[in-house]
DNA sequence: GCGTTTTCCGGTCAGCCGTAATATGTCAAC
DNA sequence: GTTGACATATTACGGCTGACCGGAAAACGC
């Protein structure tokens, strides 16, 4: 019998070093040979385990998304029982922004993942699934905020998913350095407390 | 003497076959070669007018940015005067979501654009500080709105304007085709009149 | 016509890419 | 200790890239 290899353990590494590649030099230069050569194994190893570059990418992707899932789960499990909406969903942006260094591996990751679906149609079913997930995530804490009283009947549970989501496009901001993280936390707190106030 | 030939607008030509070719196959299809392909001359003819792929990158997306400046003010001219600040707001917004084709296109080359500023000292500056002048405007209106009473003193128009700018977050949604256009602009005026109202 | 200058072309070069084919190493089972 | 299956490393190939270069073509003053 072979050398005992666990199989997803290697993949996971290879995909970790995929990730400092995407965050510090760009997902241009995420190729095989680079990502071998972060990982410390030849890029036939590579090959190994991932057939095609894509393939290794899109593992790449799901792997940065479980791992986002799991620091959200982390963060809700903190909460009270049951959780106010408004800290549910101050952990899942919180996550989502690139406001610490694997929230920010992460935020990147899916950045570049979302600009290559763009032009690839494979990509783009698997993103769009993937954030039309999220959205319905997000859409049912709404409606059964409005449920439990901590949201006005008024609002439109879609538009206001939405907004939430839109939240997301803080990330530029932080990321250029226009905004300190501190700034975007502000912003996102002003945004959670009025909605979650009696005001219009 | 040499022949006659405009160089600007043999430069906005071949940037205008640069934003398609980035909108329709992606940034890194971009290539010289793709380019001049696409504007319909020789890779060489490209050299002439842009020394590097960088330059002409960077040329492509400042032309972009001032035919996104131009589409607002022409949206703005529309207006009744003085414009109401939400319509004003609300302009700016349309010409910067992937709303409609013109807007898809300089869209996508910001995207591209802010991509490959988190890898690149040289563009990082120009990308922060081409933010941070829009950020700025943003800044002005609000505060201009609070002053004239269409806004509450109670809000921090730094924050404010950071909420506002995010609202572009809604772009991947629409993009990957996860909400419809229309959704995104129902999302976008609900938040601009719930700003512009008596409110909290 | 001549000379100058700009414009444009096509080829060349070294380098990196993804992938495939091949070779070597390693270890469990028999 | 031989075998065989799997892990890993090496090498090779064809293709595309950006940058560079020499020269042709065109337009103008003279």
């Amino acid at each position: 019998m072979p050398k005992q290899v666990d199989h997803r353990e290697r993949r996971e590494t290879i995909a970790r070093a995929l990730w400092r590649v995407v965050e510090q030099r760009g997902i241009a230069q995420a190729s095989v040979r680079e990502v071998a050569q972060e990982a410390g194994i030849s890029h036939g190893a590579v090959q190994h385990y991932f057939a095609t570059r894509e393939e290794m990418l899109v593992f790449a992707v799901d792997f940065a998304s479980a791992q986002t899932s799991l620091r959200v789960a982390e963060g809700v499990s903190a909460l009270g029982d049951p959780p106010h909406p408004r800290d549910l969903l101050r952990v899942m942006l919180t996550e989502l922004l690139p406001l610490h260094p694997d929230a920010r591996t992460t935020s990147r990751m899916s950045a570049a993942y979302v600009l290559e679906a763009l032009h690839d149609a494979n990509l783009h079913a698997r993103a769009r699934d993937g954030l039309a997930h999220g959205r319905d995530l997000v859409e049912r804490i709404v409606r059964q905020a409005v449920a439990d009283g901590h949201l006005s009947p008024d609002r439109d549970p879609a538009t206001e998913t939405h907004l939430l989501l839109a939240l997301t496009g803080l990330t530029p901001l932080v990321e250029l350095g226009v905004i300190e993280p501190r700034e975007a936390l502000t912003a996102i707190d002003q945004y959670l407390n009025r909605l979650f106030s009696k005001g219009t």
